[in-house]
DNA sequence: TTTAGAATCTGGTGTATACCAGATCGAAAG
DNA sequence: CTTTCGATCTGGTATACACCAGATTCTAAA
């Protein structure tokens, strides 16, 4: 590599592959040449190549996909966690495919720290749902939904691979009034990043929402970890006094 | 380091690291030993040293300041984007002390992008300002703000070092009734990692967000980039019909 | 006492090399 | 045609070393 310019190598090979990516040579989902492969073009070590590997990839343009290789990150979607109504349709509107997947539903004591958010009494009982959900068949994030079995007993016997809200609505007329959205970047924890099929301790998005309804009553408590490059959240805030 | 374990040995040294911060034995703030010290006290190199400080970093628990070592990352704060009354004492609320600083402050042609965004026909001037945030002195985020000269003209002679909104609410009778809220994880550009006093390429968290008054007339744009480890994002969101 | 400059400490970048383990793919066996 | 298993490809982890440049600290000169 040339070593006349002040700017790092690792860095002067990242501006040559986000260029292949931005202007379109490589496309979405596109495999990249392999890290040896990389390092003789460039005529520099794998560690280097590396480098600027892991740097676009903290910026979102490629991802990993374990012991396969890099890949282009597809466009982000658009995600609106204010609003409960079908995430799958939500997303194809945008013009992408999405599915979601029931991992595990059971009924347990509730544990301390949801008791304490949702203020509930500790040992209640509560339904713990958990979700995967997939974007173009890449699966994009976990979810860990709690619910209240006091206002949708048996729930668990339906199908959740569908929208779990419409559900809630139909069958049980429960109308969320109040959300509590907590959200902040933060590494993936290892069942989660399995579950994906990234590397443990890859970076994510983690989202909290508290759904309550007009008695201030605790309806649902929703945890999803995200890919960090798979999204852009979007609210929409009108007035409030 | 044990190589019994079958955990990678920079991730049991970051157990062992994230042990002394999570216990207290490191404060917020406190500087880590030198890496070249780490290396030493664990017998691994220094790549490995760094390979679990980078781990720790990603995570959250640690941040390091240009050339001058690692430090303890303080605890995050909460911040709502949906509200713009007083950032500093929303943060002082919290029991941290805060402070901003005006970078820039000028006219000029609207970018089009933030014409496309705004509504605003191209070359209507606006004023751009920019602003540096501190928490507890530390270099917290930067945001940059476009206004609408119309509705608020002069503004600019004004200190923008307090909260801009309650000055658009007193000096200018400016209410906003429609924020339109984007966020998502980002790598820092150079200028704002630069002066954020972090290296270029760190991850950060962009918020932009796009306030309206009644009439759907375009009133401030507000771009922010923050350090992904320096707040939690926090919305309410009642009712929505 | 103050200040300019050198020595030193710290992280930032880079080379060269090695071995491991999961993923993949092709060839041989059923 | 399907299955099994080994060869091979890929990233994951780790050592050892070297030099650079900004930040800090110490020292000696003004």
């Amino acid at each position: 590599m040339n070593t006349v310019e002040k700017r790092p190598v690792y860095l002067q090979v990242r501006d040559q592959l986000a260029d292949k990516i931005q202007s379109g040579i490589w496309l979405a989902n596109e495999k990249l040449p392999a890290e040896r492969q990389l390092s003789e073009q460039f005529s520099i070590t794998r560690v280097t190549a590396r480098q600027a590997l892991v740097q676009l990839e903290a910026e979102g343009l490629i991802f990993r996909s374990n012991r396969r290789g890099w890949f282009v990150t597809p466009q982000r979607i658009n995600y609106d966690p204010s609003r409960d109504i079908g995430f799958v349709s939500y997303v194809e509107e945008q013009g992408f495919s999405a599915r979601t997947e029931t991992l595990s539903k059971i009924l347990i004591e509730v544990p301390d720290w949801v008791a304490e958010q949702a203020g509930l009494p500790k040992g209640t009982p509560v339904y713990e749902i958990f979700r995967r959900r997939y974007i173009n068949e890449r699966p994009c994030l976990i979810e860990k939904i709690y619910l209240n079995p006091k206002n949708c007993p048996g729930i668990l016997q339906h199908s959740l691979d569908r929208s779990l809200w419409h559900l809630l609505r139909t069958e049980y007329k429960l109308d969320p009034y109040e959300r509590h959205i907590e959200i902040y970047p933060q590494t993936l924890e290892a069942r989660v990043a399995d579950a994906l099929g990234v590397n443990t301790g890859s970076t994510g998005l983690y989202i909290r929402r508290l759904c309550r309804d007009q008695n201030g009553e605790f309806l649902e408590l929703d945890e999803e970890f995200w890919l960090h490059n798979a999204m852009k959240v979007v609210v929409s805030v009108t007035s409030d006094g």
